[in-house]
RNA sequence: GGAUGGCUGCCCGAGUGGCUAAAGGGGACGGGCUGUAAACCCGUUGGCGUUUGCCUACGUUGGUUCGAAUCCAACGCCAUCCA
C-alpha cells in the first residue's frame, strides 16, 4: 500500500500558482515511481544564508514546499554557504563582506525556525553546500566547467542584459550557476523550486545532472512578491520585490502590530494578490472576502498570516490595537505602550523643539522645527506650531504625524 | 600597458568662477481628503543656533583666485575601446 495520493490529485495541487514548470511529464513518471516503491520525492530548495530574517516574499516558496510536504514529500533546504562567498549574480555588483562560519551557522538556524512555521520539521532536511565544495579542486572545476558552454550561460536574462547595456561581468560570476547546479546533482533532487528570476540556474542544474548520468530535476517556480510598497498603473501591480534593502518587507517575526499596520497600508490591488500568494483559506471564502468592503478584507488577511507566524491570540491583540489607535477618529490619542521619556526642566522651561528631538520622534532639531511649522505635531491632543513654545513641569502625550508619539514628563 | 568618458544631496539629474544648501524629477516625510488604501491638492526635504547667524557638503588631496561644484595638478574608483 502506498501512502501517496493519487498522482493527478497531486499534480492538481501542486500545479497551483506555479510559473514555470519542467517537465509535467516526467513529474508524472517520478511521482508514479514514488507511489510503486512508497518512497517519498526529494523537493530542493537553496538558501541564501546571508539574510536571516524571511519576510512574506520568501513564504511564496515555503508556501508551495509545504503542498509538497502535506501530499508526503520530503523538502531539502540547501544553504548556499559556499555559493553565498560568489554571490548571485542578479544582485547589485556590491561585494558583500564574507561571513564567518558561525554566523552562516547563527543565520541559518534563525531561518529555520521562522521557515518551520510554515514547514514540517520531520519532513525537511537541512544541507550545506560547502559539504562538496570546501573541497573542490581546480581540476574539478575545469570539470565542471567543460560540462557547459559559454554561450549558454551568457543566454541568462541579466547577463543579457548588461552584455548589450556594455557592463562587465566577472568570469566568477558566470561560475554561480554552475555551482547550484551541482547542488542539485549532488542531492539527486527530483525537483528543484525557486522564484522565476532562479529559472535559468535551476535549468542548468537539469543539464548538469544529466551529465552526471542523472535522471534531470524536474523544476517549478514561483511568482516573486511585490513589496508593499507596489502600486498599480495602468491596470498592473508595479513595484520591486519585497525585499528587506528596499524596506518593503513585512518579516516573519517582526512586531505583530506592525504586521497589521503594513498589512493595512497596501493597496487593494496589491491585496488581491497577497490573497493570492499567501492565503490559506479556502477558495470560496476568499472570494467572498474579496467581495466585501476591502478594508475588513485586508483585516482578515493581516489576522490569517499573524495567526500563522504566532497565535490566535496575537492577532485579535494587533488588530484590537489597530483599531484603538485608528478607529477613534483622529483624537490623537496615543497608544498605552508608547515610549516614556522623563526630562529635567531648565531654567524659563523646556522648548518643545528639544523635546522633540530628545523623545526621538524626530532625528534631529531641524526636523522638529519643520515638522512644527508642517502642523504635524500635537500635545495632549492639541496641534501646535508654536516654534517657541517651551513647556513647564507636567505629563504631556505628545505625537508627530500618525505614527510617532512618546509620553514625556518634564520635572 | 594605452585612449576616452564619468564620479553632484536618499536616488536620478542640471549646473563651466561670485546671485548655489546647489534647478528639475523621483522617493521620503508632513497637512487636507479617506478605509493609517489608492488617486488628487498643498507644504517640507544637510546640521547647529529659538530670528538677522554659523558649520558641513558637489570622488580624494593639494594648488590658482578676494572668491571654486565650477579652473589646474596628482591620486582613487566606475565604465567603454585598443593592446
Amino acid at each position: 500500500m502506498t501512502q501517496f495520493a493519487p498522482i493527478q490529485e497531486q499534480l492538481a495541487i501542486l500545479k497551483k500558482g506555479i510559473v514555470d514548470f519542467h517537465v509535467e511529464t516526467e513529474l508524472i513518471k517520478k511521482l508514479e515511481k514514488s507511489r510503486e516503491t512508497n518512497t517519498p520525492l526529494k523537493v530542493k530548495a537553496g538558501f541564501d544564508p546571508t539574510a536571516p530574517d524571511i519576510h512574506l516574499g520568501h513564504t511564496v516558496l515555503m508556501n508551495k514546499l509545504r503542498d509538497f510536504q502535506q501530499l508526503g514529500h520530503e523538502v531539502t533546504f540547501l544553504v548556499g554557504d559556499f555559493t553565498a562567498q560568489i554571490g548571485d549574480p542578479t544582485g547589485k555588483n556590491k561585494t558583500r563582506p564574507p561571513l564567518s562560519r558561525e554566523q552562516i551557522l547563527a543565520n541559518a538556524d534563525t531561518y529555520q525556525t521562522q521557515a518551520f512555521t510554515i514547514l514540517d520539521k520531520e519532513q525537511t532536511k537541512i544541507r550545506f553546500n560547502s559539504e562538496w565544495f570546501d573541497d573542490f579542486g581546480f581540476p574539478e572545476v575545469i570539470k565542471l566547467c567543460a560540462q557547459y558552454s559559454l554561450s549558454r550561460l551568457l543566454e541568462r536574462d541579466d547577463f543579457q542584459k548588461r552584455l548589450s547595456a556594455q557592463q562587465s561581468i566577472s568570469v566568477h560570476e558566470i561560475l554561480y550557476p554552475l555551482a547550484q547546479g551541482y547542488d542539485s546533482v549532488m542531492l539527486k533532487a527530483d525537483i528543484e523550486l525557486g522564484g522565476t528570476d532562479q529559472l535559468f540556474n535551476l535549468l542548468v542544474g537539469r543539464d548538469l545532472m544529466r551529465s552526471a548520468g542523472l535522471e534531470p530535476q524536474c523544476i517549478m517556480t514561483v511568482p516573486i512578491l511585490e513589496g508593499t510598497d507596489a502600486k498599480m498603473e495602468d491596470g498592473k501591480i508595479v513595484g520591486a520585490k519585497m525585499s528587506k534593502s528596499l524596506g518593503n518587507t513585512v518579516g516573519v517575526m517582526e512586531d505583530p502590530n506592525e504586521q497589521f499596520g503594513k498589512i493595512m497600508s497596501i493597496t487593494d490591488e496589491l491585496m488581491v494578490r497577497y490573497y493570492d500568494l499567501l492565503s490559506w483559506k479556502p477558495q470560496d471564502e476568499q472570494q467572498r472576502l474579496l467581495s466585501g468592503h476591502p478594508r475588513d478584507a485586508k483585516i482578515a488577511l493581516a489576522k490569517e498570516l499573524i495567526a500563522r507566524f504566532r497565535a490566535d491570540t496575537e492577532a485579535n491583540a494587533a488588530e484590537q490595537q489597530f483599531h484603538a489607535l485608528f478607529n477613534k477618529d483622529k483624537k490623537n490619542d496615543i497608544p498605552d505602550d508608547a515610549p516614556q521619556y522623563t526630562m529635567p526642566m531648565p531654567e524659563g522651561g523646556l522648548w518643545i523643539v528639544n523635546v522633540l528631538s530628545e523623545a526621538q520622534l524626530v532625528p534631529s532639531k531641524s526636523e522638529a522645527k519643520r515638522q512644527l511649522k508642517g502642523n504635524a505635531v500635537s500635545i495632549n491632543g492639541q496641534r501646535s506650531s508654536n516654534l517657541d513654545l517651551k513647556l513647564s513641569p507636567g505629563e504631556y502625550k505628545i505625537r508627530v504625524g500618525k505614527k510617532r508619539w512618546a509620553v514625556v514628563t518634564v520635572e
